[in-house]
DNA sequence: CGGATTTGCGAAAACGGTTTCGTGTTGACA
DNA sequence: TGTCAACACGAAACCGTTTTCGCAAATCCG
C-alpha cells in the first residue's frame, strides 16, 4: 500500500507543528484564517484522511460492533445481520462479523479476539455445541470484564447480560391453536433434538396448546429428526398414523414435509395442513405457500444493537440486564386451512 | 467498561520497565528466568491482553478485511460472505461488513470509512445504482491510493483491479441450450432490464445459444420485471404464446414463474420448463425444486479472499489485476424435463 | 508608553504497545 | 587486578492523532 499522508507530513512540508495542523483541519478558533486556508488546501490536495487507527487508540473506542453468529447462510440469521447493521450505522457504528459454524471452538476464539479491544461492543448468537456442552466461561469472562454483551435468540440465563428473545413458546402453542381451530385433530411435531434450546420452546407451546385442547401429547407422533440421517425415513412413520397437521419446527423440515406428503398422495393443506418456523423465501415463495410463524430477525437486530449501543453510550450509570422477549406472528398462507 | 489491564500498569505493580514487561510476555532471552515467571504469572493472573488497537497502530496492519456487498438477505451473497469469513480465518484475518443496500451513497460512505485505515484491503461487489450511475470515482481513488481490492460478481472494467467474476454468458447459454435439448422450442426470458450486468450477460447466453440453433430471438418473449409493479401481469403475455421453456435470472423469478404457470393449469415441466439462476433453498426445497445454474457463491468468495491476501501480504512485487472467471454448472432437477 | 489582554502557534503528554540501542553489573579469564 | 563478554534490564523513539498548557508577539487601553 503506498505510503499515507499523516498529520506530521503536512506539519513538515509546511513548516508547521502537528497540533497547528490537527488543529487547523478542525477548524480550530485558534488557528490564523491565513495559515487555516494553506492547511486545509494542501490537506485536500493531496487527499488527506485521518487514520483511524490512531484516532480509536486515542478516543479508547472503535465505533465498532462484534457480531458472532452460528451461520450465515440462513434466512433467520441474515434477517438479523441486516438489522444490527442498519440501526449500527444510523447511530455511526459499524460492524464486525465472524461465524461459530456451530462449534465452540471458533466461538471461543472469536471472542477472545474481539474482545482484545477491536470492538466496543459485542451481539452473539450461541453456537449449538456450546448450547451442548454447557460450558458458558468464556461468556461470563466477557461480562466480568464489564464488555457490553447483548445474546439474541440463543441465550442462557446463567449470563448476566442484556438479551433479545423470540418468544418461541407462544409461537408453538399460536401455531398448534390455529391448526386446532382449523380443524386438525392430530398434529405431528418435526423438531430438531432437544438440546437446541429454541426448539425446546416450540416444543413447549405445542404441548400446551394441546393439553388446552384436552388432547394428548403423543411421543409417536414427534420426530426429532438427525439432520446427518434421510429425512424421508425418520418422518415417514408419523404419516402412518392418520395425522391431519405438522408443526416443523424451521421452514426446511415444512418444505420437505409437504414434498413427502405430495409423494404419498396426501393433498396440503386439505389432507394435511403443515406450518412451519422462520418466515423465509422456501415458506413465501414455494407452491403451496407455507404458512410460518415469523420471527422477525430483521426487528430483533434492531433491538439487541439498540441496547447494545445504550449500554456502550452510558457506562456509568449502574447497570440492569434487560431482556426483550419479541412475539412471534403467525404468517397464514396456502399449506393450512383457513381456521373456523 | 472496565478499565483494562495494561502493560503500563503491570510494569508499575512489579516494579520494572514496560519494555521489560513487553519482552517477558514474548518470552524473550535477554530476560532472567525469574522475572520472566514473575511477570507472566501477574499477567495471568489479571488475565492481561495486548490491545489490539495499539498493535495494528504500531505494525501497520489491521488484519481486517473489508466486506461491501449490496444485500445481505439474499442467498449467492450470503454464501459469497460465508466463504471469506472462512478462508479469511484461516489466514488469521477477520471481516467487516457492510451493506450498501444497492445505493451509491451507502456505497461511497462505506468506502470512505474503510479506507481510512480501518482494514487492509477491501472486496466489494458494486451496488445497482452506482451501475446505473455509472460513477466509479470512488473506485478509482481506492485504486490510486493503491490500496488492495477484489470485485466480485458485479465488476466493471474500468476499475484496475483483481476481479471475480461468474460465467453469466456461459451460464444463460447453458441453460438455453439444456432447454433446447430437452426439446423445447420456445423458450421465454424473464430478466431484470437491462443495466443490471448480470443480467445482460446471462441475456447473451440466452440469445447466443438461440442463434446457434438457428432460432430467432423473438422480443416479445422477453419480459424486463419491474419490481415496483405486479409480476403476474407482467409476465402473462409470455403464457400466451404457446412457450414450453422459461429462463429466468433468478430464483424468486422462476419459483413466481412455476407458481403462474400451476395457476393457469400448466404442467411444469411437461407443458413449460423453467429453469432459474441462484442454487438457494428455493430451488431445493421447492416443489417441483428447480433445475438452476448454480454460481458458486462460496467459490468465489474464496478465491476472492486469497487474490486480496495475496495483494496485501506481496506488495512489493509489481502488481498486474487478475480476473478469475468462475464457471456456473447447472444443477438440474426437477422443473425441466431430461435432456435427449 | 507601559501594562493587560488577545492572538497564534508549538511543546509535550497521552492512548498501548514494540524495538533498538545503551548501560550497569556480573563473572570469567589472563 | 584489569579486561572483556555476557547478562538483565531501562530509556527512548515510534505508530498517528488530539488536547492541554505555555509562551511570545501583537494589540488594546488608559
Amino acid at each position: 500500500m503506498k505510503q499515507k499522508i499523516t498529520i506530521k507530513t503536512i506539519a513538515k512540508e509546511l513548516g508547521v507543528s502537528t497540533s497547528t495542523v490537527s488543529k487547523a483541519l478542525k477548524d480550530s478558533h485558534e488557528i490564523s484564517e491565513e495559515t487555516k486556508q494553506k492547511i486545509q488546501a494542501y490537506a485536500n490536495l493531496y487527499n488527506y484522511k485521518p487514520n483511524n487507527l490512531a484516532l480509536q487508540l486515542r478516543n479508547q473506542k472503535t465505533k465498532l460492533i462484534g457480531v458472532i453468529l452460528p451461520q450465515i447462510v440462513h434466512h433467520f440469521f441474515s434477517t438479523i445481520i441486516k438489522g444490527i447493521e442498519e440501526v449500527a450505522n444510523e447511530k455511526g457504528y459499524h460492524i464486525m462479523v465472524c461465524f461459530s459454524t456451530e462449534s465452540y471452538k471458533k466461538e471461543y476464539e472469536n471472542l477472545r479476539v474481539l474482545s482484545n479491544g477491536s470492538v466496543d461492543g459485542l451481539i452473539v448468537s450461541i453456537a449449538n455445541e456450546t448450547l451442548e456442552n454447557k460450558d458458558f466461561s468464556h461468556f461470563k469472562d466477557l461480562v466480568s470484564e464489564e464488555i457490553p454483551l447483548v445474546l439474541i435468540d440463543r441465550v442462557v440465563s446463567e449470563i448476566m447480560c442484556d438479551k433479545v428473545v423470540v418468544d418461541d413458546v407462544g409461537g408453538g402453542y399460536k401455531a398448534t391453536d390455529y391448526l386446532l381451530h382449523s380443524g386438525c385433530k392430530k398434529i405431528a411435531l418435526v423438531t430438531t433434538p432437544n438440546h437446541v434450546s429454541v426448539s425446546a420452546l416450540r416444543r413447549q407451546g405445542y404441548e400446551k396448546a394441546l393439553i388446552e385442547n384436552y388432547i394428548k401429547s403423543d411421543a409417536s407422533l414427534i420426530v426429532e429428526v438427525d439432520d446427518d440421517k434421510d429425512f424421508n425415513t425418520q418422518i415417514s412413520h408419523i404419516f402412518d398414523q392418520d395425522i391431519d397437521g405438522i408443526l416443523a419446527v424451521n421452514e426446511i423440515y415444512a418444505a420437505k414435509c409437504i414434498r413427502y406428503a405430495k409423494e404419498k398422495q396426501f393433498d396440503v393443506p386439505n389432507d394435511i395442513s403443515v406450518i412451519g418456523f422462520t418466515d423465509g423465501l422456501i415458506s413465501e415463495y414455494s407452491t403451496p405457500s407455507i404458512t410460518c410463524v415469523a420471527q422477525h430477525g430483521f426487528l430483533m437486530g434492531k433491538q439487541a444493537v439498540e441496547m447494545l449501543i445504550h449500554h456502550i453510550e452510558n457506562d456509568s450509570e449502574d447497570y440492569h440486564p434487560r431482556r426483550n422477549v419479541i412475539s412471534s406472528d403467525l404468517i397464514v398462507r396456502e399449506s393450512t386451512k383457513s381456521s373456523s
